[in-house]
DNA sequence: TGTACATCAGTGAACGCGCGTTCACTGATGTAC
DNA sequence: TGTACATCAGTGAACGCGCGTTCACTGATGTAC
């Protein structure tokens, strides 16, 4: 792919980066009005462009934001292998480790998180999409296999069903909480997000 | 108060259980729909009623939400110490109780527990609901106190808020992957959410 | 290097839609006497 | 028991709004020769 237009290059017809620039303002809607206050004709006048213009680089707003789920699977699933592949053998520890990876790519890319788990947001026919996000949720399962001792072809035990569930369970349920601002109790003194996550690592379903 | 009008009772014109109606739509509406998928008119429009007849009973769409809200956090609350109460005196048995009645509160009533957690659906000045709210978080939080000793003036330590915060998470997290459509497998044979819901039970966090 | 022309990526107006809320109104109900 | 009247709880039309998408169009860019 060649870059044809940097910064200044553009001219004042065709705005050169449209696509990205859509993309990024849609993260920015979500961010400020949540998934559901997106409107196509919001992020093009963010972009600076007419209302039609997006139809130009995406089917239809559901394409739009199944882009950014896309881009949120792909980030989310490289966070999680590399900090599983960081920890080393030890599967506590490569479960720690992910379960922090989980977190802080919810808090870093709250928009992105919260889309990637609104299946009536996305397009179901785009291929590409299904694959990068049955990668992701592959990563955590492998980390389970290796504490269950069950080879990849077999399916994991109820006993290893419910040890994925929980440690799914637990970091996607800290991410909704604090993302759903819940966190930061009545009259304790708040605590950063990063500080609360440190203590919840330490409760961690225990490895059977 | 009187029960003035029963079925058949009723005249055409007034309606005699709007407000009920209202509220029973409403969810019904939000189970369809999600939560922001609401619209005052068809609530009206499943209750049978005008558009306008609605402001007669709620200030606006905010306040109704608001009410179904706040009845969905009197019977969690309820739920929960139930659980809590019919646990006896052993804590962990009392936290893993609790956290069945919460599970089970979502997936009975995912209408209403979804808009429990939508603050921005929720009128702010409604007193009795931030009343009836701040009770339902207070049960978790003082089964915790048992099981880290600490007495109901003193605020809870880091561990205590971390085993807090594990344990809300833990549920609120299989509780939202239950509701999102998340549970059920690639090939395994899916399981019913009561049966995941056992299984997960299996992992809480340890208590300290 | 110049030119004809195809293609790309915008515009702006228009469409039909559903929304929340307000308004003057009116039919039904409840109550004081 | 009857009646006058206040209040309650509806109606239906209207308002202004923002939405997604389509359409014919046009300016800018890229390319074949």
């Amino acid at each position: 792919m060649r870059l044809r237009r940097s910064k200044g290059k553009r001219s004042a017809y065709h705005h050169g980066d449209l696509r990205q620039q859509l993309l990024l303002a849609a993260e920015r809607i979500i961010l400020e009005r949540g998934v559901d206050g997106f409107t196509l004709r919001e992020a093009a006048r963010r972009a600076g462009v007419s209302a039609a213009a997006p139809a130009h680089h995406f089917k239809d707003a559901k394409g739009l934001l199944t882009e950014v789920a896309l881009l949120g699977f792909r980030e989310f699933g490289a966070a999680l292998e590399a900090a599983d592949k960081a920890a080393g053998a030890d599967v506590a520890q490569r479960l720690r480790a992910q379960a922090r990876a989980y977190v802080r790519f919810a808090l870093a890319q709250p928009a992105r998180f919260q889309l990637m788990f609104r299946h009536d947001k996305h397009d179901r026919t785009n291929v590409e999409f299904l694959q990068v996000a049955r990668h992701a949720y592959g990563v955590l399962e492998d980390a389970i296999r290796a504490a269950t001792l069950t080879p990849a072809q077999q399916p994991l035990s109820p006993q290893g069903r419910g040890f994925l569930l929980a440690n799914w369970s637990i970091v996607h349920g800290f991410a909704h909480l604090a993302l759903g601002g819940e966190l930061g109790g009545p009259d304790d003194e708040p605590l950063s997000s990063e500080a609360l996550l440190s203590l919840l690592l330490e409760h961690l379903p225990a490895v059977p």
